[in-house]
Parts: C-alpha cells; sequence; structure tokens
DNA sequence: GATGAATGAGTTTTCATTCAT
DNA sequence: GATGAATGAAAACTCATTCAT
C-alpha cells in the first residue's frame, strides 16, 4: 500500500504538479481514503521528502559502480554517467521530473539534506573530468566545475523534451551529447 | 501601482514560490490591500501570465535583433544568443526562475500560448545552427534539434547555479559554453 | 463581529468546553462563515488567548483600584477583594468558568503569559493579609501564603456552584466567607 | 494490561489533558497496540468513565471509615476529612487533578452519576458540620452548606498548587486550614 | 489476547475572490 | 482608485473506532 501511494503519488506529481495534488487526488486514484494515508505517512510533505530521497540516492549508488569500475577511461566514464541520466528517463521519467520539479516544495532541512546529495553526485561527476584532463585524455584549459554544470544542465533537461519511445534512442541520444562535449561542432574537414 | 504589484510578486514567486506565495502576501510587502490586487489584476493567475507573457516575449524581441544582424557568421549569432541568455541572469534573474519554474502553474490555455513562443524561440535558434551547416561552418552529421535541445540546457540551466557577482564573469561563462560546443574537450595537441 | 465572535465563543466554551466547541460551532451560531472567523483571528488559539487576557487583566484593574485606597483597612481590602471576584461571577460568571478551566488548552507561553498575571493578582492579595498581619489586624502564626491560596480556593470555587440568582446574595455569600476567615467556627458563646 | 492502560492513561491526561491525549498516545507509551486498547476498553469516554468512578467511589468509601467512627468529635472528623482530601494530594494526585479538571468530558450520563457521589460526599460532610452544630460545637448562625462549598472550595483547590514535598507537610497545611476554619484571622490578643 | 491496517467523520486553517462603499 | 469585510470551497491533518486475522 505504502509503495502503492508513492506510485501514483509520482503520476499526480509528474502531471499536476506537487501543490496541486491534494491528499484526496492521490488516495482516490488508488481506491483508499485520507485515512490510509495518513497511516503510511505522517504528513505530505513527509512523502515528497521519500520520493527525493529514494530517487537521488538509487541514482548515487548505480553511480558508484561506474566511478569504481578500473577497466573504464575517463571518456568511458562520462559517457556511462550520462547514459545513467538518460536511461532514468525511460525508467524512472516521472520520478525524474518530480526531483527536478518539485524540490523546492520540501522543507528546509530537507532541502538541505537532498541538495548535498545531489553535490556528491556532482563532484563525483567533476572528479571524473579532472582525472581525465590529469591523464591527458581531455584539454586542461577549461575550468571543470563549469564544464560539468554545462554537461549536466544539457542531460538534465532532457527530461523536459525527450521522449525514449521517439525516433532518437537512448544510444543515440548519448552519443550526440557525447559527441558535442568530446569533439564539438566545429566543422575540422574543412581545414 | 501594477508595475510594483508585478516586481514584488517576481520577488515572492522566486523566494517561495507561486503556490505558496499569497496575494496577501504580494500586498503585505508593497503596504497596499487585495482590494487593490484586484484593481489591476483579474486574477492570480492574470498576474503570472503577464510575468510570463512579457518576460519571452522580451526575450523574443531582442533574439531577434541579433537574428537579423547581416554581419554576423552563425557562430557569432549563437555566442551571441547564448550571451543573451546569460546576461539575463544579472538584468532578470527572478523573472528568468520564476519563468523557468512556475510555467506549470499557468493554465492550459496560456501554458500553451507561452509554449508556442518559446517553441519559436528555439526554432529561431536551430535555424541559426542550420544556417551554420549549409555555409560549412558546422559539422553536419549531428541532428540539430537534438544539438539546439543540448545548448539551451546548458545554458538555460545556469539560472540555477551561476552567481553573475562570482569570480567567472558572464563573457567567460560563455566563452567555455562557446569552446565546449565548438570545439569540445578532446585534447588535441596529443595528436 | 471580532466582540460578537469572543461573546459567542465565550458561551460555547462555558457550555461545551473549549476543544469541544469547534469554529464551526462558533460561526453557526452567530450566523457567519469560518473565513470572516480567521479574518479576526489567527487562529482558535489566539481567540482563546484574548478571552484569558482580557480577563485577567481587567480583574488586575479592579484589584489595583481597591489596593490604593488609602481609607480602607486590611481587612476592608479583603472584604472588597473578594466582593470583586463574587461579583465577577454575576457580571461574567462564563468568561470567569472559561478562564479557570481552559487555561491547559493555551499554548505554553501564552500560560505563562497568564500565569504571572495571575501570580501578582494573588501577591497582591498577599500583600494585604500581611500588611494587616503588620498592622496587628489579623493573627501572626499562620503562613500567609497558604492562607491566601486557601481563601482564593475557597472564593474562587464559587464559579462552580453559586448561583447569584438564588436564595443567597452577593453580599451575604461574602459576608459568610468574610466570618469565617476572620472569626472561624468555634462556638465562642460556650466558653 | 487493563491496569497499566488506566495508569498511564491517568498520566497522560494529567500531563496533556484527556482531548490533547489520543489513544494512540496511550498505547505508545505502554508499547501496546489500539487493537488491546479496545480489547480492554468500548471507548475512551468508558475509560475516563472508569477513571473517574473508581476516584470518586474509593474517595466516598474512606470517607464513611470517619463518619461512623464513634469516638470523634465532629471538629475532629472535620479534620480527619480534610487530611483525606490532602492525602489524595500525595497518593493519587495525578487522579485528583484529572477527577477535577476532565468531568467536563464525560458523557452527560456519567456526569450525572459522578456527581450524584460528589453530592452524596459533600453532604455527608455537612451532616458532620451541622452534628457539631446541634451539639454546640460550631456557632449556628452561619448556612452550613455555604460552609461546606467554602471549606471544599480551599481544601480541594491545593491540587493545584501545593507540592508534598516542599516544605508544608500535609499535616500542616491541615493544621493551617483547620486553624482558619476553627478560629478565623482575628487578632484575639489584642482585646 | 492482541494486532495492524483501514476508515470516515470531523477539525483547523488557507486563500482567491467578491462587493458595497 | 482603493479599501476592508466577508465568503466558500478546498486543503492538510487527526483520531476514535472497527474488524479480519
Amino acid at each position: 500500500m505504502r509503495r502503492t501511494i508513492i506510485k501514483e503519488s509520482i503520476d499526480l506529481f509528474d502531471k499536476k504538479g506537487y501543490s496541486k495534488t491534494s491528499i484526496q487526488d492521490i488516495v482516490n486514484s488508488i481506491g483508499a481514503t485520507k485515512g490510509t494515508f495518513y497511516y503510511y505517512f505522517n504528513s505530505k510533505q513527509e512523502l515528497l521528502r521519500d520520493i527525493h530521497l529514494s530517487y537521488i540516492q538509487e541514482l548515487l549508488q548505480e553511480q558508484e559502480v561506474i566511478l569504481h569500475d578500473q577497466n573504464l577511461t575517463s571518456k568511458d566514464k562520462i559517457r556511462k554517467l550520462i547514459l545513467l541520466i538518460i536511461r532514468k528517463i525511460r525508467t524512472h521519467g516521472k520520478s525524474a521530473r518530480v526531483f527536478t520539479r518539485e524540490i523546492r516544495h520540501l522543507e528546509e532541512e530537507h532541502i538541505q539534506n537532498v541538495n548535498s546529495i545531489k553535490r556528491e553526485f556532482r563532484l563525483n561527476f567533476q572528479k571524473v573530468l579532472e582525472d581525465g584532463i590529469d591523464k591527458g585524455e581531455f584539454r586542461k584549459d577549461l575550468r571543470s566545475d563549469i564544464v560539468i554544470f554545462g554537461i549536466l544542465g544539457m542531460v538534465n533537461r532532457s527530461y523536459n523534451w525527450y521522449n525514449p519511445d521517439g525516433e532518437v534512442s537512448e544510444e543515440e541520444l548519448v552519443d550526440i551529447y557525447m559527441d558535442i562535449i568530446i569533439n564539438g561542432l566545429k566543422n575540422k574537414s574543412e581545414i
């Protein structure tokens, strides 16, 4: 039941937004009553926090698997990290959107909590880039923090428009992103 | 007065979010009464729509100046378009954040309206890229729609973390973005 | 309207108790809506606090008039103080009962506040007794603090059973209390 | 278990009040579940009634022992009756406070029931006074009903402020009360 | 004896909106 | 132009109670 509530809430939060989704809406759509909701959650806020924490924690765990893989070059790791994010769109697109959109509806304390995990995720990513720079895989003249913010912006925003069932597959999307990031748009054949 | 209400609302919507900001909050912070609000606006919704429309319309107009400049290469135009967006952070950061965050609180009809202008802005951007490809400025093997989504994601998300008063200037930020986009990260000196 | 709400609330709190009286009950009985209630009060708690504070503050003011009357002996003052309390039963019996019964439903902070005023009232009373002892009006062998607690207990509890429209008048009731307190029950004619 | 529930409830009702104590609170603090509560009690109301009835019935029984003691003068009996009440503060202070404060949360029917026992207790007390008057122990010019209300008010209210572990012992407190009641405050040495 | 899930009726509170003045 | 009183619909939340197991 707890699971059902979370699942349905993510659906509704994605569709209508957190603040426009009432507890009544949630329980109506699973055929339960408000009492039931409050049997499993102390507040609407707690539900939102659960959604956020379980999302980002899972993402962080999956990131760690990639980070610890000794056989990958830095470029490979970046590719896999981008794929990790894009793949979430297909498997957990709604959660992903709720996660990015509704964080401001968390109470300050929980925001801090979630943000520190997000920060860890970002810094891990940045570390991969910096390792690649050290090893000579990437150019060293660009600020790695800003590059990572840029890459994450590019990739994360896909949640807003990317349709995994459309004409571009996950792999193709990641290829394009990687290609821009690694090689840029300049037409070198010209030279 | 109307102007004052809008300005204060943007501040509050940025700080607390649209749904958590009450009309009472708005009029309190400008020392007016609810009656006054409803003298100038028919509804809270109308206020939000005004904020969105005026933001995106202004952006579109500024975009058009760039598009019609005959002296610029495609690359120059892309640079100027990116600068246009980044510059908004300093001059209209709050509006920019409200614009990206609160669109979902618009009524369906206004969302359509705003989205069609956003779409126009994006397609204009894409047209610049495609012109550059045609002229041989850029490689032709990447889907331009996705590339533009990527670039906009990268640039737009700056609202979330970029501090124009920090150690990286607007111009430097745009330089970095342009460098990635045009040249990529690969270390060519290696070759 | 604010006044009407307070008046009706006192009636209802007296009749049914604070926790069993809903805002709905209050506004129903004055033909208003919940919105109206919250236009005048921020919370049910604030209403209760208002009732308590205005009651005890008024009582304290009236006490001060008596305390400062230079023409009265200590015994006269005690009599007048007792009469003050008893008289409240007729004029503000409901408030008086709400005041004694519902204080525990105030939030901690307000309880403190009210209690410190109650304390002041009691200590003022005690001072009168002690002055009388110093002047030889009363015996000096009894702890004045406990005597005052006793007197106040005796007098205050009248709220629970005394009917000012019954066969014993206010003055008669005060006479009896004064007689016990000053002269005791012992049959001296015996001696 | 039943006993445990009652004991814990008295604690909580004393601390937070009947209406602010939920069944959940009660069972939480004894490590049981709501099901258990309803196995032993049909309702929260029944629990409150039990607390009230057992308290007042016990008090009445103890009163009767005193009443039937042939060796005591009326004054002795009054002293013992007052001591009976004061002593309850140490042995059953919480019950005593719950008993006085929460009676209004009983349903009408049970209030009647409890009140008729309280009435019996009071009339028994009054009877002792009247016997004393008849025997010439006490003056006959004061209404015995009101005198008893006064004495009970004085004594009962001790629940509110008297600390049996403080500097005044039970016996001393009763002495003071008795002294006021029997001899009054007037300074007779003056005459 | 005891439990835990579920309920539903009720509670306080919020707030966009209206409207007479 | 502006106000302030009033509204009503809906929100989050509480909790005594039921009941199958």
